[in-house]
DNA sequence: GCTTTAAAGCAAAGGATTTGCGTTAGCAAC
DNA sequence: GTTGCTAACGCAAATCCTTTGCTTTAAAGC
């Protein structure tokens, strides 16, 4: 036997998934989310829409996957010196990042086209790898560090609500409050 | 002049919009949430589909609406004399209805058929509306009372955050121990 | 009542989605 | 290499959803 449901991971499948995942980038920024359709993605990506249809299963599951590759962390967390300063900078990065129209509509995609919870099970993988290598970081420095529950919940919760649904409330310096308010509750 | 665009309230509106609410949640209890659509939900509705189309806009619209719909609070917050139990007995009960799957559906349908913030705005609004009155009628009887900031911040948002996010990490007596750790930090 | 007009019904046109089948091209074994 | 196997893609027909112009119904104000 051996070999079972061998999953194609590489040339064709593989430049087929990034020609869609850049069509779905280019047609973001040049038209507005209501009009995109798995039509026109498959065009701009030179597709077959059934292509798009058998992989994603549809445009929502697509948005999301798009929005987690642009989640997915690509270099080591910037290094400050010290915890405060290294969470409150990823707290603010964090925020530039996601209170614009367009970084909301990526959380919202990753929560709207939640296969069972898949995709947002992913992002969160995401940013919690990112805390926990800031908060073992700061360990080895000796420092006393909170858990990343903590950080979760009091740093990165309050952020993801208020882009989610109060999004006009979000005042600059609102990470950087939130991060020290945890280190100064001990 | 005088009137400008009667926007019609009552009569036949009202009642197509009873019935469609009727049928989505109808409908959701007896199928997958994937098999609805809007000629489904028409048909149920004894109405045609352009009207739904025309007064919801899509699916996902409609869901919200009937999601939020279904948040709505219909009587006064639970007295138990305190504050703390206050808070955590609506924390609690909170959970338990949006850490179901149908629960979670339900703020996912807000997030993901949102208008320009409308639904989002108004879910926090009736969440908002429900803790002040809580802290209002706690400030009534002479105790001191934290901010609706503070409650938002750290008893909503981390449990948002965990349904929408981490659906599987949510462990019973949850709500109270936030709004302890909010309670006992001051 | 009578008038006005917002909202619903109807039906045709226009797209999106699904699906069966033939074709292409990774991958593995020889 | 080359061969066999089959996952993934292309194509096209069928189905279903969505939009839209026009007509009809029935709230709301006089």
């Amino acid at each position: 036997m051996g070999t079972r449901q061998a999953v194609r991971t590489g040339g064709r499948s593989a430049r087929v998934q990034q020609a869609v995942h850049e069509a779905v980038r280019a047609l973001l920024a040049e038209r507005d989310r209501a009009d995109l359709t798995v039509p026109l993605v498959a065009a701009r990506a030179g597709v077959t829409p059934s292509t798009v249809y058998r992989r994603w299963g549809d445009l929502q599951e697509l948005l999301a996957d798009v929005a987690l590759e642009h989640m997915r962390p690509d270099g080591p967390p910037t290094d400050l010196g010290s915890l405060r300063d290294d969470l409150a900078a990823w707290a603010e990065e964090w925020l530039e990042e996601t209170s614009s129209p367009t970084g909301r509509a990526f959380i919202r995609d990753v929560v709207a086209g939640d296969d069972g919870g898949r995709s947002t099970g992913q992002c969160c993988a995401y940013t919690s790898g990112r805390i926990q290598a800031i908060l073992t970081r700061s360990a080895g420095r000796g420092e006393d560090v909170p858990t990343l529950d903590a950080v979760l919940d009091h740093v990165l919760a309050p952020m993801t609500y208020r882009v989610l649904f109060m999004s006009d409330s979000l005042a600059p310096g609102y990470g950087r409050a939130l991060v020290d308010s945890l280190l100064d509750a001990r």
